[in-house]
DNA sequence: GCACAAAGGGAGAGCGCTCTCCGCTCCCGA
DNA sequence: TCGGGAGCGGAGAGCGCTCTCCCTTTGTGC
C-alpha cells in the first residue's frame, strides 16, 4: 500500500503527536488544553507536529477521564399530551418555533465546541431518563423547551439539582434557570398601540390560561388597558391553536360585533382569527385591527401581514445555552433568569 | 457516613454491579451486550444486582474501546448562502419541515439508544469538518438535509466513505444513500387529479430548476400532461419561495388569464399562489384549481386547505435514520436508496 | 474409564486521555 | 557560592469498559 491508503487505519493520538514534537504526552495535553505556562517554542513545536499528524483529541477518552462529556442536551417535554395514534412527535416539531430555538443555541455552542444533543420528553418515564441521563453523565446539562402546564420534568430537575435552562418561567414557581420575555410589557405595548389607533371596542384572544404565557399575556393586557382607562375587555380562549382562535373569533364577533380590535395571544391563532374575519367581511385592520404575539414566520406569511410583539426567540435561546454553559462550567448550584424586552413590529394589520 | 450518603458521590460502575452479584467485570460485560452464553440463573442474577446498583453504562468508556460512539448527527447543510448578516441558520430551521425530519429520525434512534447531535454546515469549512468529525469518531454516522444544488457536502461525505444518507437524490450523482419520494408519480397523481376535474387551461409553478426535487416536479408534470393529451404547459419559476410564486401567479394571470388550473411545486409557494388568486378576485377552486407538493403544515393553515401531494416526511427521514443504522453496523460500504409514493390528499383547493 | 469437545466464567490488557506528583533547571538574593 | 523557589517537562496511574485469551467444568462417545 502506498502512504495514503493507510492514514484510515489508525487514528493519531496524543502519543503520536508527542514522538513527532519530541516531548511528552503530557506537554502535548498541556498545548492542546492550554493548561499552565509551557515554553513559546515547544508550544510551536507541538502545533506543527499536531498540524501535522491531524491529530484531533478523543472525545470519550477525554471524556471518560474529566468525566465531562462535552454535550448538552435540548429536551423537548411534552409529558402528559399524546394521544395512542398521535404521529411521534405531534404538531410542535412542525412548529417553527422549534427550529429558531435550535438555531440560536446552535450559534452559542458552536464557537465553544460542545455538541447539541435533541431528546425527546413523550412521558413520566422519559423525564425520569432525562434526569438520570445527565446523572449519569450522558450529558453536562439540559436546555428544556416544556410544552405543557403540569409538565413533571422541570420539579424533577430541580429536584436533582442538574444544570438546566428553561424557556419561558416554570408553571409552579421553583429553583431552576430560565429565559423569559417580559409578557406584561408586551401585552402593554399592543394596548398601547391599538388606542393610538383610535379602537373603541377592544378585546383579546388569549392562550390557555393553565400556562404562564397564556395567563400573562392576558393579564398583561388586561392591566394595561385599564391604566389606559378600559375597564373591561372582554376574552375567549383560543388554546394557543389556529382551530381555537378561529372558534374563538367567531364567539367574539356574534357577542361583541362592534369590535375593532383584537389582541391575539399568539401569531398561530391571529392567522386564524384573521381569516375568520375576512369570511365575515371584515377587512384587516380597517374594520378590526389585530395585533398578534411572537412574531413568528406565520406573522410575515399572513394576510395582511401581521402587527406583533416580537420575542426575540433566537437570543433568549442563545441565552439559554450562554446560561448552562456557565453553570455547568462554575458547577455552583445558582439559578438565575433573565428577562428579554419585547418590541412591537407594526406592519399592516394594525 | 451511612449507605445512602454517597451514592451520588462515585456512580456504580461495571465493577460495583460484579461485586453486588459475586462475579467478575466481563460476565456483567457480556449480560450487559447480550454476547455469548450466560448461565441463565446468573444472568438473573447480573440483572438483579443491575438493579440494585442503579448501574448503567459509561457511554464514554463503552465508546472509547469499541469505537462506537452510539451517536449519529443530524446534518443541515446550507453550504454556499449566507449574506454576512444572514440571522445564524436563516429561515431554513424555521421551516417546519426541520422538525417533521427530526421526529422522524428521532423515532428510529430512541429505541436503539442512539443519540441524535445537531449540527449545522454553513459553509465549505463547516462541511469539511463534518467529514473529519465522522472520522474521528466523533458520531458513527451522518444523515444530511442538503438545501442546496452545489453543497459540497454529499461528494465529500460519498468521497470520505463516510456512512451517511441524504434526504432526496444528490443533484450529482455519487455513491452515496438516500430516500426520496417517487417524483414523477406524484407530479401525475396532480396532473391526472387536474385533468378529472375537468381543468382546460392548466398550468404550473415550479420550485427552483437547478435542484433536482424542483426539475422533477416540473418534469413530472409535463410528461404526465402530455399522457393526457395536453401537448404544452406554461410554467413559472417560484424559486421555492412564497414571494417567488406570488410573482410567478402574477405572471401567470396576466399572461394566461384563462387558466383554472395550476400544480405548484410545494404547498409554502401554493399559499402564496392563492393569495394572489384571491387578490384577483378569483375564487379557489371554483375559478382555478390549486394543487401543491409536500403536505407540509401550509396546506392545512391555508384558506381554503390545498389539495396537494403527500410527501411521507416522516417516513422517509425514520428510513434514513434506519438505513444508517444498519450501514453503521455492517460496516459494509453499499449505497442504497429508498422511495416513497406519494398520495394526493384531497381536501378544498382543488 | 478415558479422551475430547464444548461451554461458561475469570484475568488482564489495553482504548486515549488528563492530572497529580515529582524532578530537573534556572534564576535570584544573600 | 550556595540555598531556595519558581517554572516547566516527564512519568505513570488510572477513568470504565470490552474483548481476547485461558482455565475450569461439564457433557459425550467410544
Amino acid at each position: 500500500m502506498t502512504s495514503d491508503q493507510t492514514p484510515a487505519q489508525r487514528l493519531p493520538t496524543l502519543e503520536d503527536v508527542a514522538q513527532v514534537a519530541g516531548v511528552s504526552r503530557a506537554t502535548v495535553s498541556r498545548v492542546i488544553n492550554n493548561i499552565r505556562n509551557v515554553d513559546p517554542q515547544l508550544h510551536k513545536v507541538v502545533w506543527d507536529a499536531v498540524t501535522a499528524t491531524g491529530y484531533v483529541p478523543n472525545r470519550a477518552a477525554r471524556s471518560l477521564v474529566t468525566g465531562r462529556t462535552g454535550a448538552i442536551a435540548l429536551v423537548v417535554s411534552e409529558a402528559e399530551n399524546r394521544a395512542a395514534d398521535d404521529p411521534f412527535l405531534g404538531r410542535f416539531f412542525s412548529d417553527p418555533f422549534f427550529g429558531r430555538v435550535v438555531g440560536g443555541v446552535l450559534s452559542v455552542l458552536r464557537p465553544s465546541g460542545v455538541h447539541l444533543a435533541l431528546v425527546l420528553a413523550g412521558d413520566e418515564d422519559a423525564c425520569a431518563k432525562v434526569v438520570s441521563d445527565v446523572r449519569q453523565g450522558q450529558v453536562d446539562g439540559v436546555v428544556v423547551l416544556s410544552l405543557h402546564p403540569h409538565d413533571p420534568l422541570p420539579q424533577l430537575l430541580a429536584d436533582a439539582g442538574v444544570p438546566a435552562v428553561l424557556y419561558g418561567r416554570p408553571a409552579a414557581p421553583m429553583p431552576i434557570s430560565y429565559v423569559d420575555v417580559a409578557t406584561y410589557q408586551g401585552a402593554k405595548l399592543a394596548a398601547d398601540h391599538l388606542v393610538a389607533r383610535g379602537c373603541q371596542h377592544v378585546a383579546t384572544i388569549s392562550g390557555s390560561v393553565d400556562m404562564p404565557a397564556g395567563v400573562d399575556r392576558l393579564n398583561g393586557f388586561r392591566e394595561a388597558m385599564a391604566k389606559q382607562g378600559v375597564a373591561y375587555v372582554p376574552s375567549y380562549d383560543g388554546g394557543f391553536t389556529q382551530e381555537g382562535a378561529e372558534r374563538a373569533m367567531e364567539r367574539l364577533l356574534t357577542e361583541h360585533p362592534e369590535v375593532d380590535g383584537v389582541f391575539v395571544a399568539s401569531d398561530v391563532m391571529a392567522q386564524g382569527a384573521m381569516m375568520v374575519l375576512r369570511d365575515h367581511g371584515k377587512s384587516v385592520p380597517d374594520d378590526v385591527a389585530v395585533i398578534g404575539f411572537d412574531d413568528s414566520s406565520a406573522a410575515l406569511s399572513s394576510r395582511p401581514p401581521l402587527t406583533t410583539v416580537r420575542q426575540p426567540v433566537e437570543d433568549m435561546a442563545a441565552e439559554m445555552a450562554r446560561l448552562l454553559l456557565t453553570r455547568i462550567d462554575s458547577r455552583a448550584n445558582r439559578t438565575t433568569s433573565v428577562i428579554f424586552d419585547p418590541d412591537l413590529v407594526q406592519r399592516a394589520s394594525a
